[in-house]
DNA sequence: CGAGCGCTTGACCGGTCGGTCAAGAACGCG
DNA sequence: CGCGTTCTTGACCGACCGGTCAAGCGCTCG
């Protein structure tokens, strides 16, 4: 499945067809129709791992952080750094969200995503260390600010994570206005 | 080529077919291809003309506007004016973005896009009405948060664009942490 | 009128794709 | 060993795709 998704980071979906795919495994056809009941049963198998990975990812770097706001930055850290070192999954994220059959797994991926978000930004907003704005779109401004940074400027310009998640982090906060 | 961008949209470019484009319109194959090359110049094509559409309807919001946040504002605001004009463009952009042989048209786009922020937080910069950080980071935030509080708000939940343009320049300006 | 040219047609081609299936290998078990 | 189950193979199929092209339409101009 990681060789696969590998294969339509490289290529994109449409144009890697199920025999590529067991070529490159080195097996026959028949394996991957007995393990999978569809190339789109694969597509949709692998966002769903990543989703899980991303997240486990997420909660790993936050654990046990009391502060929202640092949980937040944390947070932010810990997903640049997971795409950073799964970079191919970025690719097939955007493949997905621009086809039909696979935007809503995606968008309940998100859903699921800017929920985690929310409740740290509430708990940051109780704490008053966040003002008091609809913590949604809050999240899903955050999320925005994430994906952009870390396609420009991890992967296009191969930036170090660190560089690039701090900026992501101080926009976040304080935004072009600066504190 | 509008009636192709709605194709390549709605079913993906892929599984649109140069038989279903030009069956839609009504003509012969052969006609398709005396005004194009390939079925990828389309796309290449589609691609170019929107983004010049887009740089045209920023430039006629910000006309003659002094203030240079005032202009951010009112370029962020005409942008989602048109993306949610020009939904389809948002799902091409974004299967683009996913392939290969279209992501380098796509990134050269956007780098004008950035071009044309990063001036005018220079200028707020200078005035003293943004703080001294590296404009372009800024740039690229701002267009993170652009598009994904337009993909949400304005597509998917179908909400008035410019509930979701005051969200998105609240954001920007003041980030989490409100003024 | 008719020669020439810009434009249009749609049958056709070579090739590829997702998916099937009959055949059999590998293995556990009595 | 014989038998059933699980897993694997790769040739094969019908469908479809991007792109070609010989043929023809209709407009202009001499």
């Amino acid at each position: 499945m990681d060789q696969a998704a590998e294969l339509f980071a490289e290529r994109g979906y449409h144009p890697t067809s199920v025999a590529d795919i067991v070529e490159s495994l080195g097996v026959g056809k028949g394996v991957f129709y007995w393990y999978f009941s569809s190339k789109e049963e694969l597509l949709a198998e692998i966002l769903k791992s990543s989703h899980q990975d991303l997240r486990r990812r997420q909660q790993q770097a936050i654990a046990d952080e009391p502060n929202p706001v640092e949980r937040i930055r944390l947070g932010i850290r810990a997903s640049m750094q997971w795409f950073c070192e799964h970079r191919k999954h970025f690719t097939i994220f955007q493949f997905a969200a621009s086809d039909e059959r696979f935007a809503p797994v995606l968008r309940r991926n998100q859903e699921v995503a800017i929920a985690d978000a929310v409740r740290h930004i509430k708990d940051a907003i109780v704490e008053g260390n966040i003002a008091d704005q609809d913590p949604e779109v809050l999240a899903q401004a955050v999320v925005g600010v994430v994906e952009q940074l870390t396609q420009t400027y991890i992967f296009e310009r191969s930036e170090p994570v660190d560089r690039a998640a701090d900026a992501a982090v101080a926009f976040c906060l304080h935004g072009l206005c600066g504190e």
